[in-house]
DNA sequence: AACACTATTCTTAGTCG
DNA sequence: CCGACTAAGAATAGTGT
């Protein structure tokens, strides 16, 4: 019995051949690059999308670090529909001790500390349910009917903002 | 004297007030988040899309190896602080794997198919070009006008790709 | 202001329950 | 599959150039 570990090894940057293998280290790695981009964002008040498509293709996450402006987007708001833009985006202190609660959350449950409002509570109990994912990580399911629509709306927004700025790039080229 | 390093300190993800040193911290991790983006993408198969807003440069870049292997470099984007805040979600189908994992995204990995067409030669030698820069980060003006019309091609599928899987996610919301 | 350095923190490959 | 753990590999804060 030599060590209780080898620790980490090291491993060529290439396609895993273990379907196991390939699906932990995604799982993984996934976690740590939504957890960079979290930072980053904290960090440099930069704004950021994410989106990876698992190799299985059905799969995937989409993560930005604006997290209490969604939160807030949550609760319902009539005429929110179209005219977006997004009104009025949170200031930075917001967003970085919700986060932050979120990383607390995250490494050990200290509930306690987290006051949101109704529908904030609602998905941090989805998270938390969810193992200590990120937030952004839970189930929707766990969300009750009524948030779905508001849900749906935040979708395209994203959706809205990454199909605008490719259009630019697109201009541009 | 004493070290010649006191090496990686610890610091709060907060905000950074100094702007200089925002701005270095900046730089360093998103070439961070970009490597580590294409490890996943290499390692895995995953197709991953990455935008990021600057604070203060409203740079952006985007990266995603599933289309072809192309990036851009922004410089400025006039507007791109209009108050999107954007939104973050989560993906409902990695949510349902992992929270129920009733069923199992069969990780059918496809060989991996760098496809080494025209375009993306000139990428490549453009990146070698740049300096050792990873290939998402090479400049589109390197590239010749002949190419220009296929990166756009490029960009294009990659966009159809995100408007494909955000419309599942808002089908099945 | 981009690069080199290095000590330190952070990430994660492999393994076990 | 989920998490915990260990130890080695990687990323990076601060610094100097």
């Amino acid at each position: 019995m030599g060590r209780p570990s080898k620790g980490r090894q090291r491993i060529e940057i290439r396609l895993i051949k273990d379907a196991d293998r390939l699906e932990v280290t995604f799982s993984k790695r996934k976690s740590g690059l939504l957890k960079k981009a979290s930072e980053l964002s904290l960090l440099c008040g930069a704004h950021v999308a994410f989106v990876v498509f698992s190799p299985g293709g059905r799969a995937f996450a989409l993560g930005t670090p604006s997290v209490d402006h969604v939160l807030r987007r949550f609760d319902p708001l009539p005429g929110d529909e179209d005219g977006d833009g997004v009104s009025a985006i949170a200031d930075r202190g917001a967003v970085e001790a919700i986060v932050r609660r979120t990383e607390e959350t995250k490494s050990r449950v200290e509930a306690e500390k987290v006051r949101m409002d109704a529908v904030g509570e609602k998905v941090r109990q989805a998270m938390t349910k969810a193992g200590g994912k990120f937030w952004w990580e839970a189930d929707v399911e766990a969300l009750g009917e009524a948030e779905l629509p508001e849900f749906a709306r935040a979708l395209r927004r994203l959706r809205d903002n990454v199909q605008r700025h490719v259009d630019l790039m697109l201009a541009s080229a």
